[in-house]
RNA sequence: GCCCCCAUCGUCUAGAGGCCUAGGACGUCGGGUUCUCAGCCCGAUAACAGGGGUUCGAAUCCCCUUGGGGGUACCA
């Protein structure tokens, strides 16, 4: 058996145990996946490596004795941005399981962009896309910014490599130069729709000798390149995720891969790349399983070696299996769930003056979590668990722990709609277990975005920030909550009062106003000034009075932080201190008098 | 239209023919705890899209239908 014959999954595992370690279906005629595999089972052992075929149920004995002298290929997979200026959701996603699996098999991860479209300022769309993926601790091994032996890795940069291909392509008659117009084959589309029947273009303007091309350009036609796809057969690709996948190639266009003026066009650009840079994984969206066909056909047809496919289902629109995209945020916008976090993170950016637009400010953008002051890691978190898990119940994972534990196998086939609830979930989960220093480090620049604390911050900032988190406790979820704390870092007479608060504890309850004022004398002279001094002193109070303790306690934080609801009492006015909760008390008094 | 992919609670998922009376998490709804809020604890709700096979036995394998998604660009 060769193993061009074989379309099962390729497997490998430890001969002491037989412990199954890692699998991989390949392509026909991969000896890449071969070597991927072996590559991977290195990872885990040293002994000699059988590799044989994988069985649903059951591993077969190895079909080819243990070979420890076979080259060891190196995994190597890229994420390819298009400079947009923004790094939408999904596509970190994508980036993140290209990543896992590089680090996981001890590869390389690399970013290229995709900017054969784009003409002007792609450094500045750029930035936020890099930025985004720095702040979620996406490293990437080669590509802008860091260089690498391939460079460059920009495909606006690598024409001269198209162009080769291309003219490779014309060459062995893989591709032609094609003279129809864009109406004219548009006319044949529209033909073969009204017959319905598939599209498979004339070739009635192909030109296969110079002297064809030259008659046409007589007539003033400009010339494209276009594949020449086969019209019959079939084509099997295995892929990682979806297993095998079979296309008639009949179906397949005869696509465009350079436009008249010379410019090359995606799938032609991306093959060359993906050979050039010497990628072993081809991780990416679904939208692109369609597409394979064709780059297949360019790559063999260069004599590429292919790599392996993976095709991850998408990240879909919030309770819908549909794409997510931007462009649909009104859309989203009427999911509760999604407007809830949309509108936090709109009240947080206009705490600290930030001027948002919808096109970069919202949750399906990646820069809207960093804004707002969400954890990289609770986003990583969540984004792994959509359309892979590792078992029914582990849920948080460090990065260590998925890189250790991420497989394509255990990736979902079906698509994963995004759920911006279970999102907020993993960042209050993380944002919890966040040490108390770094939080302080996380909510001090929130505060002095929004004018409360000076920068430099004054020495006892550090103190005071943390006695209110540790009393906030879990009710700061993302970093820009602390802009609801606001009342502990105003001056006493800049304090501003909820009205409805105001009225229902303070106006509507002149027993209780009675109480505070009659509660204000004993907390002038409580000593220390401390949470269980002072507790102990409410409750005295409380006793002696025979009243119970939700008489006062509701009116005296109204009085002490302007709010009906808030941390635990005997916390702020410890945090608050005897003068400012009793300079509050009063302005509260007089306040009433006054009204 | 044609081609390809997909299908378990509202959502993310576990499930490799008997461990399934289908498990976990988020959400939701009750109850408890506390000075409010947040949290925490306890409990409940809720799914194998439908129909045919195969098998002693099907969420699991096969076929059909339905539904959803993607592709069919001189976009990526």
């Amino acid at each position: 058996m060769t193993w061009s014959e074989s379309r099962c999954g390729l497997s490998c595992w430890r001969p002491a145990n037989s412990d199954f370690a890692s699998q991989a279906a390949t392509n026909g005629a991969t000896l890449c996946a071969i070597q991927s595999v072996i590559s991977r089972c290195r990872s885990v052992t040293s002994g000699p490596v059988s590799v044989g075929l994988r069985h649903r149920g059951g591993i077969w004995p190895p079909l080819l004795p243990p070979c420890p002298d076979l080259p060891v290929a190196m995994v190597r997979t890229r994420f390819a941005p298009s400079p947009t200026g923004y790094l939408h959701i999904g596509g970190v996603r994508t980036a993140l399981f290209n990543w896992l699996f590089a680090r996981k098999h001890g590869g390389q991860f690399l970013l290229r962009i995709d900017d054969t479209d784009q003409q002007r300022n792609v450094e500045a769309a750029l930035k936020p896309i890099l930025d985004g993926f720095r702040w979620l601790g996406i490293d990437w091994d080669e590509g802008p910014e860091v260089g690498g032996p391939h460079a460059p890795y920009y495909q606006s940069q690598r024409s001269a490599r198209y162009q080769t291909a291309v003219d490779r392509l014309l060459e062995s008659g893989a591709a032609y130069r094609d003279f129809a117009k864009t109406e004219e084959v548009q006319a044949e589309r529209e033909a073969a729709k009204k017959e319905e029947r598939t599209f498979v273009y004339s070739r009635r303007f192909m030109a296969e000798t110079d002297a064809q091309a030259a008659a046409f350009e007589s007539e003033g036609r400009q010339g494209v390149v276009r594949i020449k796809t086969p019209r019959d057969g079939t084509l099997v690709i295995d892929d990682l995720v979806r297993g095998r996948v079979e296309f008639p190639w009949a179906n397949e266009q005869d696509h465009v891969i350079q436009r008249a003026d010379g410019t090359c066009l995606y799938h032609l650009a991306s093959v060359v790349d993906d050979f050039d840079f010497q990628i072993s994984h081809v991780i990416r969206a679904e939208e692109h399983l369609s597409n394979t066909p064709r780059q297949v056909f360019i790559a063999q047809a260069l004599g590429y070696p292919l790599p392996q496919y993976a095709h991850l289902p998408y990240v879909a629109e919030p309770g819908s299996k549909t794409k997510m995209s931007k462009r649909k945020l009104d859309k989203y916008l009427k999911n509760v769930d999604f407007k809830k976090v949309n509108d936090q993170g709109l009240k947080i950016a206009q705490a600290i003056g930030l001027t948002t637009s919808a096109e970069t400010f919202n949750p399906v953008i990646v820069d809207f979590y960093e804004q707002v002051g969400y954890l990289p890691d609770a986003i990583i978190n969540y984004l792994l668990l959509l359309g892979w898990s590792l078992d029914d119940k582990t849920e948080i994972f460090s990065r260590d722990a998925m890189i250790a534990n991420f497989s394509l196998e255990r990736v979902n086939k079906a698509p994963a709609s995004f759920d911006p609830q279970k999102l907020v979930s993993f960042q209050e989960r993380y944002m919890n277990a966040l040490p108390l220093k770094q939080k302080v480090a996380l909510v001090l620049p929130y505060l002095q975005r929004a004018g409360l604390i000076s920068s430099p911050p004054p020495c006892d900032t550090g103190p005071r920030l943390s006695a209110v988190l540790t009393a906030a406790g879990d009710r700061i979820k993302v970093a820009g909550d602390i802009l609801e704390c606001r009342e502990f870092f105003v001056a006493d007479d800049a304090l501003e009062y909820d009205e409805a608060a105001f009225q229902k504890r303070l106006r509507d309850a002149p027993e209780s106003v009675a109480l505070l004022r009659k509660f204000r004398d004993r907390l002038a002279t409580v000593e220390p000034f401390d949470v269980p001094t002072l507790e102990a002193a409410l409750n005295e109070f409380v006793a002696a009075e025979g009243i119970k303790v939700a008489q006062i306690i509701h009116a005296l934080r109204v009085a002490l932080t302007g709010k009906g609801v808030g941390f635990g009492l005997f916390d702020t006015l410890a945090i608050l201190g005897r003068e400012s909760s009793l300079a509050r008390i009063d302005r509260a008094v007089a306040k009433l008098a006054a009204s």
